[in-house]
DNA sequence: TTGTATGCGTTATCAT
DNA sequence: ATGATAACGCATACAA
């Protein structure tokens, strides 16, 4: 088909050197404007493209970045709080002339670290995110002079975008007690640093209010895992002191423990109130909606590749820092409002048992 | 840190021409063993690794796959099934070899084609999937002499991977029939090819069994969307001569219809019955389960990375061929057994009438 | 303001 | 079996 059009054939068209084609095309300030003009207009009238291999080996930028996005079950992908960032970290990218390649280890015979693999391609700085953060690998790499931004998790000397954990479970557990409750559970998922940040905005609110938490009210299963929040549901509701309002580590899980609810015979809200996390689409097609809290991952996604692609261009200037996102309270209707007045215990038992 | 180490770094401490590295790194036999062998223990030791922009400049080859998943409402990326094959599919690229790059116009301040995207980034080729194929920037992908694979859909010059739309919707027909079912609904997705296949396949297939398809029975909705399978599913079972069974475009689309069904007092199996298609973890979450068909994403995407490969390796043998993957049933509780023998058309009418 | 020359790291051709 | 050399396309230091 059409033939690749180089620098040199356009500098022969234009009766020119190809220094000269080079700096205009790169908007170069040392070369007259009506010949610049006269050149990218012909390039673009050839069809020509940069060459993105013989541009990274002369300048040593690629113009891509790396992206870390690895669970212990799978990919990232299988996340729609993953996808969804990743997607939205994608879109900004690539309006600032950025690709995407995903880094993992063992690339083809090689055998290769994720700090190899970001060398090998010559990655200008690194995505991290939904990762074991405590891989040795990790580490590695955040250690590494390359930039990196980390999403969720702190290391003490690179960017994190991080979602704001302590006021989501915080303003959530306001909107509950708001409502009326005082008995309110939590089913948490693995111990990450987000875990245990949600866990204790949680114990901390809950202090705040006068609440008490019972051990028993705090129940571990997984993430994206409906199966274990089942079960911590079942247990959950056999308390004989049961919780009037159950929080769930991720509005996927609540599928498990909206049918643990439903098998009993309750009924959402009216036996039992309970609240999401995430905020995916998911949420919002169920019946009733499910109250939750909405991350906002469009804004992560764009933050974690406009931090990332600042570093990388003015890497002297560039300093490392903590944005914290804010999220957003979705209500929808799985929050019954038990009493107008705060109720006391007495009041509240009876309104659990009047079902 | 630790110095990027290049060939003519190993070729002064081995005491060699860097040519001879070189060759002894990708296994030319015209090395001799031992010193390949030496060669590349010392390439080991250093740390070396290939400089992927400097081989791509030579080699004109970049180890690279373009992959356009792009959709009219999002990047493809929010989709499960799409998701999952494009996992199944960079895993495979990866054990070959190769990485992957998100293929997408507007990349910095250049506007360019996909083909042109492609040819900046030197991919060797191209995965498309889930896009608008009749896009005219698609079409020039496709008419390249770029090596390209198209996913759930035929060009009459690609290799494709095909997922089996006609077995599918024909197994799902026959086991709901089987069921005691005659009067099945289709609740289908926007005019796709896709959708053409699956329909042409309802319609054939119910056609044999010698079900009659009132045009009330087939309703137009969109996939991933549970609010228009809701309208289509509140129109079918307006219906005087209401479907005993309806089929969903998409296991997320039928949280749509559930809602729908259960805001009219109906159950799922007892009253309606229900078939999804994707076979997603929601669907096998959700209680009761849902019965729906399996795509093997896990196969659609490594036969597609796989077949792409083999032509980027071998472009005079390859040719171009259809590649269809079975799916599988997956038996869920959503279809309800109506009766033991074949309905007449009065008993069949009995049984819905009894709720 | 424009041109010349060089080298980025690699592979390939052709000698030796 | 090994080495010298050139070339891939581009950007830049320096000369003009």
């Amino acid at each position: 088909m059409s033939e690749i059009v180089t620098i040199k054939d356009i500098s022969k068209k234009c009766n020119v050197s190809s220094a000269t084609v080079s700096k205009a095309l790169n908007g170069h300030s040392d070369i007259g404007e009506e010949t610049a003009e006269y050149i990218r207009a012909v390039a673009r009238e050839m069809g020509y493209l940069p060459n993105s291999a013989a541009r990274a080996l002369k300048t040593n930028r690629s113009n891509n970045i790396g992206v870390l996005f690895i669970d212990k079950t799978q990919s990232g992908l299988a996340h729609e709080y993953f996808s969804a960032v990743l997607n939205s970290l994608k879109v900004e990218a690539e309006r600032r002339g950025f690709d995407i390649t995903f880094i993992s280890r063992n690339i083809g015979n090689f055998k290769m670290s994720y700090l190899e693999h970001c060398r090998y391609r010559k990655c200008d700085g690194v995505v991290i995110a939904c990762v074991s953060f405590d891989d040795p690998e990790v580490i590695e790499l955040v250690k590494s002079d390359l930039p990196t931004v980390t999403i969720d998790h702190v290391f003490d000397n690179t960017t994190a975008i991080l979602s704001d954990n302590i006021n989501s479970v915080r303003s959530l557990v306001n909107y509950i007690y708001d409502r009326g409750h005082t008995k309110i559970a939590f089913i948490h998922g693995e111990k990450t640093s987000v875990t245990q940040k949600r866990l204790a905005s949680f114990y901390k609110t809950c202090e705040e209010l006068g609440i008490s938490v019972p051990d028993k009210c705090v129940k571990a299963a997984a993430y994206h895992d409906p199966k274990s929040s089942a079960v911590a549901t079942n247990e959950l509701l056999r308390l004989s002191d049961r919780p009037t309002c159950i929080m769930y580590p991720d509005d996927f899980s609540f599928i498990g423990g909206r049918n643990e609810i439903e098998r009993q015979g309750l009924s959402i809200p009216g036996n039992i109130s309970v609240v999401g996390y995430d905020g995916i689409n998911l949420s919002q097609a169920l019946r009733p909606r499910l109250t939750t809290w909405k991350q906002d991952t469009e804004t992560i996604g764009r933050e974690a590749a406009s931090k990332l692609i600042d570093a990388i261009e003015n890497p002297k200037i560039s300093i490392q820092q903590q944005i914290t996102v804010p999220g957003e309270l979705i209500e929808g209707e799985t929050v019954n409002r038990l009493l107008a007045v705060k109720p006391s215990p007495k009041q509240n038992r009876a309104a659990i048992s009047q079902r």
